[in-house]
DNA sequence: AAATATTTTTAGGTTTGCCTAAAAATTAAT
DNA sequence: ATTAATTTTTAGGCAAACCTAAAAATATTT
C-alpha cells in the first residue's frame, strides 16, 4: 500500500507535529530523516497529491486524517516489534530500535494484530513509549501516579496531572522532565513525601502534592 | 548488505540450480521472479560483478560460494519466519508464504539466530521444507521413518533410505512420491506391515521393509 | 546445410528516491 | 525600511530496478 519511504516520512512528520503544534517544517523533516531539504520538498508534494498531508509552499505541513492513520499504524508496528524483540527474543532494549525500523514496514494488518495478541496487548514499548491499539488510540499516557510506586522500583515520568504553569515551572527547576527515570528510595509515612533518585543521581524530596500529580510507568 | 531484490534473485537461482544441475537460464529466472528476460540479464551482470554468481553470455548461471551462502541465509530466514507465524502467531500454513517473503529480507543475523532459538531450532518449516542451520547446513531430510508413525497420524514423505533403482521403481508404481501425505490407518502387529491412506485417498499396504526405508516428517 | 523458431542480449525509456547548486521566499537584524 | 541571514523551492542529474522493442546468438526443424 505505502512504500517504506512514505511510511518513514509520515512517521517523522507525526512526531514533529506532536512536538511542534504548528506543523513540521521542511528542514526539520530533512534533519530527522537525514535527507536534504530538496528531497523533502519533492516528497511532500507527492504525499500531498496522495492526500496524506496538507502542503502549501513555504508553510510547513500537517498530516491529514489518512496520513495520521498510516503514521500511527507504523508507530504501532514499530513498538510492537520492539516489545517482541525484548520480551520474547531477549534482546537488550538498546539494540531493538534499528531492527524495528525495518520490521515496521512489513505489510500485513493481520500480522500486526496477531503479534499484538501474542504479546498480550502491551501498552508500552521497551522504552516506555505508548503503543496505539488497532483503532489507532494511544493508551492514557498513564493512569498511575508516582505515589503508587514502591521503594526500590524505578518509574519513568510520562505526564502530569496538574498542568498549571506554576507546577511545570517547579518541575523544570527540579530538572524533572518527561522521560526522566525516578528511583523511589523511601516513602515517609508521616507526610507521604517521597525520596527519589533521578537518572542523573540527584536525590529529590517530593511532597505528596507533587508525586500525586506525576503520571509514571514502571520501568 | 544485500538488497531485497538481490536476495530474491539469489534465492530463485538457488532453487533453479537445485532442480536443474546445469544452472539457471535467463528465462527460467525471469519466469520465477515474474520479470522480463531483459531485466534479468541486467541483474545477472550486476550480481556477477559482485562475485555472487558466474555469468557468461548465453550460458545461464551458477551461484558462487558467496552467492550460495547469501541465498541459503535468505531461505533460512524465510522458513524460520514461517515457523514463527504458524507456531506462535497461529496463522494457517497457507497464509504465511507471502508474509515470509517480506520478513526474509530483514537484515540482522542476530535476529535470525535468536528467532531460531526461540522456535527451538526447528528443522522443517510448516510446509515440510528443511531449514538450514546457522552454518548453512540443511538437516538430513529426515531421521524419522514411517515405521515410527502411529495410527491416525499423518506423515509426509521426505526421502528414502534405500536409494536402489528397484526400490524407487516400486515407489513410483505405488504412486508414492516425495511430498506425498500418508495417513497411517493401522499397524499390523503380526508382520509390522502398515495400512496407509494416500493424499488421493488410495489405500496401500506397506511391508516393514518398505516403511522402514521411507523418511518422513509428521504433518 | 539452410531455414525457422526460441532464447538471450542490447538499446533506449520510465519511475522512485536521492543529490547539488542556484533562485526565490521568508524571517531576523540593523 | 533596508539589508542580511535563513529557509524553502526549483532546476538539472544520478542510481537502482523495472519495462518494450529490436538485434544477436543459439537451438531446432526441414
Ligand atoms: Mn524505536
Ligand atoms: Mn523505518
Ligand atoms: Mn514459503
Ligand atoms: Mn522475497
Amino acid at each position: 500500500m505505502y512504500s517504506f519511504t512514505e511510511e518513514n516520512y509520515l512517521k517523522a512528520i507525526l512526531h514533529l507535529c506532536d512536538a511542534n503544534e504548528k506543523g513540521a517544517s521542511t528542514n526539520a523533516i530533512a534533519q530527522k530523516l537525514d535527507a536534504k531539504a530538496a528531497s523533502v520538498t519533492e516528497m511532500l508534494k507527492k504525499l500531498s497529491d496522495k492526500k496524506l498531508l496538507n502542503y502549501k509552499k513555504y508553510q510547513g505541513v500537517k498530516l491529514t486524517e489518512t496520513g495520521k492513520k498510516v503514521a500511527i499504524a507504523t508507530v504501532r508496528k514499530h513498538r510492537l516489534w520492539e516489545v517482541f524483540l525484548v520480551n520474547k527474543l531477549e534482546f537488550g532494549w538498546e539494540e531493538v530500535h534499528e531492527i524495528a525500523e525495518q520490521l515496521e514496514h512489513i505489510q500485513s494488518t493481520k500480522l500486526t494484530d496477531k503479534l499484538d495478541a501474542f504479546l498480550a496487548y502491551p501498552k508500552y514499548d521497551p522504552h516506555g513509549d505508548p503503543i496505539p491499539n488497532k483503532a489507532g488510540i494511544f493508551p492514557n499516557r498513564s493512569d498511575q501516579t508516582l505515589t503508587e510506586i514502591e521503594p526500590h522500583e524505578i518509574a519513568i515520568l510520562r505526564g502530569v496531572k496538574d498542568t498549571s504553569a506554576e507546577f511545570l515551572k517547579y518541575l523544570k527547576k527540579l530538572e524533572l522532565g518527561l522521560g526522566e527515570e525516578l528511583k523511589v528510595l523511601e516513602k515517609e509515612a508521616y507526610d507521604h513525601s517521597m525520596q527519589v533518585q533521578l537518572g542523573n543521581k540527584k536525590i529529590l524530596n517530593l511532597s505528596q502534592q507533587v508525586s500525586s500529580n506525576l503520571f509514571v510507568t514502571k520501568k
